[in-house]
RNA sequence: GGUCGCGUGGCCGAGUGGCUUAGGCACUGGUCUGCAAAACCAGUUACAGCGGUUCGAAUCCGCUCGCGACCUCCA
């Protein structure tokens, strides 16, 4: 079995490396999904995206992935309240509402933007809530190897005891004894041994409502345990890859090694990989900065940055279109610019379908296809596969306008690249111009021919109209050699 | 304060030692068109500043300036 070679930048060691799985064909890959607590915006976008490429190309490279990705419906602890308060919790009783209601109503919001956005779903898709008895037992191990100690029915990860036979800061490049000295004292944390400790379960409070029974109190497991536990769960002590946001880097992933050394014995994770934020002139969008932009807003245009509503796809494009590892900073003009750009690829790739063969080429497609599967293969670079895949377009219009030729075989690699690079693995499918409509399709045949022949008539001013009014209603109408053509963008 | 990262042309955004014309958007000129649109061709603007290493640096090193991330929940 020869599958490409591929890198990918793992922050474990801050470089590329060769992506080898543990156990070839198979790669276990967990992902970090969202906190149901509100709609999902820019950020959530990206994270999903990246991963979903990701999971696309391993799986287009033949790879049998079991892609799991969680739903975090128990909510973290906010340690700005005066006492430590169940974020979906607190959101709950704002709205009036059972927290299972507040989850169900983000979740079906997460999967609705998900699914617009074209993400395959995860083979595994864990709930936290879901978990609670697999978490108390990891809880129970890692008391067991005496990593954890209870006080008042909470219980706590020793990291200090923990980082004299381990490495805590391994991931995140921290030094334990910096941390601890520049650690901020927090209300709500003087049952701890020490600050750098956290927490694995919490004794609920009596307004909480979100709870549990435990072998040491009725209350809620830890803000990282939930990962560690699911991700063992379902992939094995020790599995290929774990991604998520760079702001997961710490202290949620660090502790997640922690845990799951001190439980198990062993580091869990091969490959770490993180991506970057979206920032907003220049500040990172977050739900904390209240800066963000909700996806809803988005396919919308329902927001006071945005000149118009975005498609999905847009979105899609416009993030792929830079690296992964790079902050990706919104404008509304950045968006506009997504939308051309996108539109020239998705009308080069319908193009190619159509374009005629001759006898010899005048591009060197196979070399294109191979840069492709190159950009593709070094850390995902999608910009630098995009580029590649503009190149194809160029080919494919200067074949169409008769400036170049292209052979029988080479016009199957052509869309071939099309097929694997844009639809396959960047998702890139253009779902709009595709579906055909029983009454649209006939009724713009219609239309089209009362104005081709009122051309052939030179009465230009009903064929003008025509396609004016058509304009206003997104309907572009192109008159080419062969007849007019028309495309309805959103 | 500690740790880490970034600064590329009008905008977004790749590249990281020697011609990358990266790419996209915008703009200008040309071809095509009844006029458009689309497309093709051509053109324009660049590597924050200073110093060093090197035959050669946007790319490596140092300093300066500016910005950001993490250190508290966050994708």
């Amino acid at each position: 079995m020869s599958i490409p070679e591929i890198t990918i930048y793992n922050t474990l060691s801050r470089k590329k490396e060769i992506f080898e799985p543990l156990n070839t064909p198979n790669v276990g890959m967990y992902v970090c999904g969202p906190t149901v607590y509100g709609d999902p915006h820019l950020g959530h976008a990206r994270a999903a995206i990246v991963f979903d490429v990701l999971f696309r190309l391993l799986t287009y490279l033949g790879y049998k992935v079991r892609y799991v990705r969680n739903i975090t419906d128990v909510g973290h602890l906010e340690n700005d309240a005066d006492e430590g308060e169940d974020k979906i919790a607190k959101k709950a009783r704002l709205e009036q509402l059972e927290p299972m209601e507040i989850v169900q109503k983000y979740t079906d919001s997460y999967h609705h933007s998900m699914d617009l956005l074209n993400i395959r779903h995860p083979s595994i898709e864990p709930r936290a809530s879901g978990h609670i008895i697999e978490q108390i037992k990891m809880i129970q191990d890692i008391m067991d190897n005496g990593f954890a100690y209870e006080v008042n029915g909470s219980v706590y990860f020793d990291v200090v005891k923990y980082n004299s036979s381990n490495n805590y800061g391994k991931l995140s490049g921290r030094v334990l004894d910096e941390l601890m000295e520049n650690t901020r004292d927090l209300a709500g944390q003087e049952e701890k041994n020490n600050g750098v400790d956290f927490a694995l379960w919490k004794k609920a409070q009596p307004e909480h409502i979100m709870k549990w029974p435990s072998p040491w109190s009725t209350g809620f497991p830890g803000w990282h345990l939930e990962c560690s536990t699911m991700s063992s769960k379902y992939l094995g002590d020790y599995f290929d890859i774990h991604g998520g946001g760079m702001d997961l880097l710490f202290p949620h992933h660090e502790c997640e090694i922690a845990q799951s050394q001190a439980a198990n014995g062993k580091d869990p994770v091969k490959y770490w990989i993180h991506n970057n934020m979206i920032t907003i002139d220049g500040q990172k969008m977050s739900k904390s900065l209240g800066n963000f932009i909700t996806l809803d807003e988005l396919f919308a245009g329902n927001h006071k940055l945005l000149s118009q509503a975005f498609n999905p796809n847009t979105i899609r494009f416009f993030i792929l279109q830079a690296h992964y590892r790079g902050t990706l900073d919104f404008s509304d003009t950045a968006l506009l610019g997504a939308e051309k750009g996108l539109s020239k690829l998705l009308n080069g790739i319908e193009q190619a379908k159509k374009i005629v063969a001759t006898d010899s080429t005048t591009s060197d497609i196979s070399k294109l296809k191979a840069e492709c599967m190159k950009a593709i293969s070094d850390d995902f670079n999608t910009p630098v596969l995009i580029s590649h895949l503009f190149e194809a377009v160029r080919i494919t219009n200067s074949v169409y306008a008769g400036e170049e030729t292209i052979s029988q075989g080479d016009l199957k690699t052509l869309n071939s690249i099309f097929e694997d690079f844009a639809t396959e693995i960047l998702g890139l499918i253009d779902d709009q111009n595709k579906q055909g409509n029983n009454l649209i399709d006939p009724l713009m045949n219609l239309i089209i021919d009362i104005r081709q022949e009122s051309r052939a008539n030179k009465d230009f001013a009903t064929s003008d109209k025509i396609r004016d009014v058509l304009s206003e209603l997104n309907i572009t109408t192109k008159d080419e050699d062969g007849g007019t053509t028309w495309t309805y963008d959103g």
